[in-house]
DNA sequence: ACGGCCGGGGAGAGCGCTCTATCCCGCGGC
DNA sequence: GCCGCGGGATAGAGCGCTCTCCCCGGCCGT
């Protein structure tokens, strides 16, 4: 940075061999010869040689870099940026799936860029940047059921994987987790403890996983006797939780049991019940959804459904390694299953 | 990316002029005539030319990416990256951060590169990555005072900016808050509503910036006629907040007002304080730092020390741009002012 | 009327790397 | 002893862009 950095051309003159000889040595392709090998990297030592990243991918048509894009429906309308990241990081999902990228990528010395599509603005600029080679692919959260966003990676022919699958089919591939079977595991927990008026709160509804709990603890009531669930709509924050809650009680002042399909909104309900004298859990039984770190902050601490978050984002980061090595051409599906968390509120 | 990606050179040739020309007419340098212009743009638009990232970068040593280093002083042991990233984003301080320098970035076409360096090999992976030219400076994030990197990267002749002053002079520029003005923003109302037996929770004392918010919350009550105040060392988690108030409380029973160095910590006071039986703010008035969104999610919602994070990493991100583009060769420092939000809390 | 100047365009030399084609040299087979 | 062979190294052609130099032609001053 500080003067001219050191060129393969230089290292080759200090080892006194060709500047193919040390591409070979750096990039440990075809056999060269031990002696040489080491006298070439004492060289690389000795100039402090670092490869220009620029000219590399040139030629490669590679930029070791993937694109990791939240994106959002767009139909937010004036939703500002500010709003919008805000929203993003207070869950800590977010977090959680940078934490299972990087630890895919980092090992292979790999990087994401961060980008955020909110708008039909940002989502063409995000999709030009693509294309200029920013990156080799691009691994998309969507935090809206009706994302625009895959489908236009899809026709760009841009390399890229989903967090949960999309409401439209798109030739891409996704991960995701087995929601109802997590509900289940909710519902089951709920009744098991003696619980018998329970209701529960919903993630947004425009989005596929909250329905696919929503259904999936449905049936499972259903299938142990219980017809009709109270349901309120919530929008995955603490606030909507508190909303949704007080609107349930409302209607139902002898529920004795909650299942939230977030632990933010889990947490919501908590202080709602508390605000509203109930004892969590002695009165009501409160199950949140993620086993997230609200999860252990909360009080009294969640009973929830854990979703492994680290480990399908890093499932996401190898899947699309894949498909840019070009190993897997074909849109595939990584489906993970939850497990019931056991803490105090439930 | 499906088929081969059309080249400037592919452009000239349906625009019927030379591959310079129409680099001019995209890079918008020097006078084309109006005429050929629009032929050019049209040209571009029929191939669906993007230019090429890489071989723009190649020539002009320029990657149009700047890294976003989270970095802690490594002397964690054993902490994991998992532990780490999801310590880093529990806090919502950093979704701030990026909000602010996503939107220094963006109107600019630039997009921040995530690293994390929470141990010497990562530190060295991530000094690695830069000298390849993988971003055009860093923008660091510390979150110990002892943070070897700036030095580092300082004298690697990387350019970076740093958020908060280190604690060692390195040659780097920074921004920073008053943090002594901050402390004395609480100070001032807690005495001003009659709260006379006042503690206060600081960070971790190895942090800079909570060494001067409890030197300036110290030095205002000593000027106003509290020589001692009870101090309790927290670690800008919820739990530690709890603890520290926990410890406050058996030594001072008659405590009325607590000064927590961050929003996180002062909602664990709150917490704590309720599960006593104190009444926030009646018996016991709590003043935060930050103006985080938990202040706002807090029950009750937390009078505290507005810290203008997105403005602080707009300006860093500014700053760094500066420095990149030679427009600033010597180092300099930002420091912003802090302001109190009133709410229920105190 | 002529030379200089200036706006507008083109030719071509790289930027630093990878990779194919090629070459060199020692060795085994006939 | 000659040919073929193959491991091990080199030469050199790009990858797609920017940018410096140069050229051309019209307009001004004298």
């Amino acid at each position: 940075m500080s003067r001219q950095a050191p060129t393969l051309e230089d290292v080759a003159r200090v080892a006194g061999v060709s500047r193919a000889t040390v591409s070979r040595v750096i990039n440990g392709v075809r056999n060269v010869d031990p002696g040489i090998q080491e006298v070439v990297r004492r060289a690389v030592e000795r100039t402090g040689y670092a490869p220009n990243r620029a000219a590399r991918s040139l030629v490669t048509r590679r930029s070791q870099t993937v694109a990791l894009i939240v994106s959002g429906a767009g139909d937010t309308p004036g939703e500002e940026r500010n709003a919008f990241t805000a929203r993003v990081f207070a869950d800590p999902f977010f977090g959680r799936v940078v934490s299972g990228v990087v630890g895919y990528l980092r090992p292979r010395s790999m990087h994401p860029l961060l980008m955020f599509a909110e708008s039909a603005e940002t989502r063409s600029q995000v999709l030009a940047d693509l294309r200029q080679g920013s990156a080799d692919g691009a691994l998309v959260v969507s935090t809206h059921a009706d994302d625009p966003l895959p489908a236009l990676l899809a026709d760009a022919g841009v390399p890229a994987v989903l967090f949960a699958r999309p409401s439209r089919p798109v030739g891409l591939s996704y991960v995701d987790l087995a929601h109802r079977e997590g509900a289940r595991l909710a519902a089951e927990h709920l009744l098991d403890r003696g619980c018998r008026r329970i209701v529960t709160v919903t993630g947004p509804l425009g989005v596929a996983a909250s329905q696919d709990r929503l259904a999936g603890f449905r049936d499972t009531m259903a299938r142990r006797g219980h017809p009709y669930v109270p349901v309120a709509e919530g929008g995955f924050t603490l606030d909507s939780g508190m909303a949704a809650m007080s609107g349930l009680l409302a209607d139902h002042p002898d529920l004795d049991g909650v299942f939230a399909a977030n632990d933010l909104m889990a947490q919501g309900v908590c202080q709602l019940l508390r605000e509203r004298g109930r004892a969590v859990p002695d009165d009501v039984a409160v199950v949140g959804f993620d086993d997230s770190s609200v999860a252990v902050t909360c009080r009294p601490p969640l009973t929830t459904v854990r979703q492994p978050v680290e480990e399908m984002a890093a499932a996401m980061a190898a899947l699309l390694d894949e498909h840019v090595r070009g190993v897997r051409t074909e849109p595939t599906s990584m489906v993970f299953d939850p497990e019931l968390v056991l803490r105090a509120s439930a």
